[in-house]
DNA sequence: CTTGACTACCTAGCCACACCAGGTATCATA
DNA sequence: TATGATACCTGGTGTGGCTAGGTAGTCAAG
């Protein structure tokens, strides 16, 4: 439940649009997506990851919306804007290019590895 | 002949000790290493390489070593450490537990791209 | 009714680090 | 004697993850 910082902001941008556009909506139910879609190798603490959608939001990747559960809790609602669609796209080539390219020189590109505890811990 | 920022934080420590592993063994020639190895796709600027050279002197991963070529040129040459090799060996099975997360939530584990530019310029 | 656990949001301050821009110095070439 | 390539270094700036703290509502247990 954890990940070295500098692995995480490499991977936050478009994690974070892609499980918008998979289907989670508001902040915590985005941080609870990343670490099952990660299968709990990837958590971001809400000290980087409200920021981070405050970030998309103001780039206009993301358009918000306060709405109240049916049980009476506030919730800020994300959606991806078309341009946080054509950005989650752009993201996902540069991923791909990038981790073949590093995969390539560190001879890991399908280096299949035991799961493995990263950094910090997640609370 | 670039890289965003943020991919290249995730990556650069690795990558500089697999090129160093791999026989660069100065400055100069590392960044072009580097560029090389990559296909132009990652340049790590001397603002950055250098100090990351000695932060993982600092941490006992390198050694250095002052000499002067044929030529006389004053180089700093590095070499790994074992407490390096360990290093590396961990920072590669990182690295493909890490990438093989990421590729499989924006799926593109095998997602084959046509090579992009990515960030700012190399000079 | 109070306590605790969970949900749900936010932010100020700290720190690491990539980058820019500038510096120094040597050597080869034109 | 410029000019360009080689070769090193660093101070200041900005980005952004993390810590640690805050607010506030719901719900079950005691």
């Amino acid at each position: 439940m954890p990940t070295n910082p500098d692995l995480l902001r490499a991977a936050l941008e478009p994690v974070v649009l892609e499980v918008i556009a998979t289907g989670a909506t508001y902040g915590y139910e985005i941080a609870r997506a990343i670490q099952q879609h990660s299968e709990g190798q990837l958590c971001a603490q809400e000290g980087t990851l409200y920021p981070a959608l405050h970030r998309l939001e103001k780039q206009g990747l993301l358009k918000a919306q306060w709405k109240t559960s049916p049980e009476g809790r506030r919730r800020k609602h994300y959606a991806l804007t078309s341009a946080g669609r054509r950005r989650l796209e752009a993201l996902r080539a540069e991923w791909a290019s990038f981790s073949k390219t590093i995969g390539r020189i560190l001879g890991t590109a399908h280096y299949l590895v035991p799961r493995l505890r990263l950094g910090t811990h997640c609370p």
